[in-house]
DNA sequence: GAGCTAATTGATAATTATTTGCAATTAGAT
DNA sequence: ATCTAATTGCAAATAATTATCAATTAGCTC
């Protein structure tokens, strides 16, 4: 019934249980930015019987259609998060993983015009920012819950 | 003799073969932006005994101590260069791999704005732009040699 | 609604990139 | 020359992700 459905049609996928409960974890606003593996955890603490490889599967699926962007913060896995209208990119706390994201038409711009000046055909691009955030409780929680 | 000892000395590395070797490698202008596989393979053709493991650890050791800088180009794997006087961005092709070096100022001073009114203390970034150069030669080298 | 088929899934094995454990080897200090 | 901590090679171990394949279904078709 949801919109979830024609999400999934419109993208020759078929409406199975486990894309819509994917769906429904990026959907979640504690989830923007999420890992496969965290997906499968969510999965798993609701029940869920769907395998890890599922949903690698349907990731790289919603990739491919567009539902979802793919992110490689620094960390060795890839993160997802529900395709916006506008892009955007991302600064990331190295302390406690807060993401929080920003758009700025000075620096895609300056993109546009350098990639012209190297003749090279623009087709996407990546920027992320790293630092540190002030929020000492949520990176001393963090610290903790990794290590 | 050559200044690489004095660089590895500074680094409080002893100087080895396979360190030598590899900076040898890095040295190379053909060899800018390269993965450790491939550090091995020329390492191979050179016919040096040096295992992969050596290589991934003295990388590694070369990051920690400033000496390569790693980036994340999209693919995986983690690719070195040695660390420049200046810092710098990258535009990479997507049919042949090419990758272009380009610094602008704009856009740093940006990241920084954008960090310091988002409260977070800058600490790095990563900026790819991903496109299609112009030139066909290479882009169908690349195409014929990695598939 | 029954039947059909290509798409999907789960479990497991396989890959890829990278790290680790450990015994044997050395660079560099004494 | 001696000594010792650092280094290395090789093999086994991890981590993230993909591929295999038999069993299960979503979405027609009648
Ligand atoms: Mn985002
Ligand atoms: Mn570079
Ligand atoms: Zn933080
Ligand atoms: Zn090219």
């Amino acid at each position: 019934m949801p919109e979830h459905n024609e999400e999934l049609k419109r993208a020759g996928l078929k409406v199975t249980l486990p894309r819509v409960k994917i769906l429904d974890i990026l959907q979640c606003p504690d989830n923007q930015h999420i890992s496969a593996e965290d997906v499968y955890k969510i999965l798993l603490e609701q029940h869920e019987e769907i395998g890890l490889a599922t949903v690698y599967r349907v990731l790289n699926q919603f990739d491919d259609a567009g539902i979802v962007t793919r992110h490689h913060f620094e960390g060795g896995k890839s993160v997802f998060e529900l395709t916006q209208k506008a892009h955007h990119d991302h600064l990331v706390c190295l302390n406690c993983g807060k993401v929080v994201e920003f758009e700025d038409d000075v620096i895609e711009q300056r993109q546009v015009d350098i990639a012209k000046h190297n003749k090279i055909k623009l087709t996407n691009h990546s920027l992320y920012l790293y630092g540190e955030c002030e929020d000492e409780v949520a990176c001393e929680q963090y610290r903790l819950d990794h290590l």
